[in-house]
DNA sequence: ACTGCATATGTCGCCTGACGGTATATCTAG
DNA sequence: CTAGATATACCGTCAGGCGACATATGCAGT
């Protein structure tokens, strides 16, 4: 799982949310790094849905507009329980040898 | 950046290592999760090269058989370091999200 | 002698998924 | 009346990861 998708189920993990939400949530969760655009958004949505990991859980009209809510379901609440535990011990695993004394020759340039 | 690249730039950030040895390395490091294929290996090989984040430290012959070592650049150290960083901090976000009580119909099914 | 495994490097084509660009539509503010 | 925010959606492209395959040596077991 990439990171644009991890950040769409952050961005759910706390409260259901529709699809323009979750651009102003990524962006925050990353601090301004991440602006995903709508076609990532909207590709993504579709492929969590047909993997189970999101539900739609409303659909209302809004000043004329369709409004749609997504929300986790159990299986993407446990999938991104497994990525971040994931992605915590790579970094630190990243982390570690960074801080490890290195051999003569084990970078240049 | 995905994490078969970011496992290679771990696998070099204590040490220089050749190819074969960064199969069993990232193997080692991701507990026997990631089995990482030689065309995932030589193809991001090639791209780190290009990119200046990796260089070539040595190619001896062993055996009759050629090998080439790799160590990180200063350039890809740093990279490894801002990527450690991020995944620190997404994976973070995602479990204090996961931690926080949630609101009805934050999730279901 | 033969078989299979570990060591070791490399190519090729497929497919997923992220991305930029574009289209559409409404409401609000200036 | 224009610009920007809100909101959903399609499409073509491209990077990157993956499986399959190719090649070659050395060593241990049968």
């Amino acid at each position: 799982m990439q990171e644009p998708t991890l950040l769409l189920l952050t961005a759910l993990a706390d409260a259901p949310r529709h699809g323009y939400a979750l651009l102003q949530e990524v962006a925050t969760i990353s601090g301004g790094r991440v602006k995903m655009r709508t076609g990532t958004l909207y590709g993504a949505l579709d492929r969590l849905l047909g993997q189970g990991l999101i539900h739609v859980v409303g659909e209302e009209i809004v000043d004329g507009r369709a409004r749609r809510t997504y929300a986790l379901t159990h299986s993407g609440r446990e999938i991104l329980t497994a990525e971040a535990e994931r992605l915590r011990t790579v970094a630190a695993e990243a982390e570690r040898r960074l801080s490890m004394p290195r051999l003569r020759g084990a970078y240049s340039t």
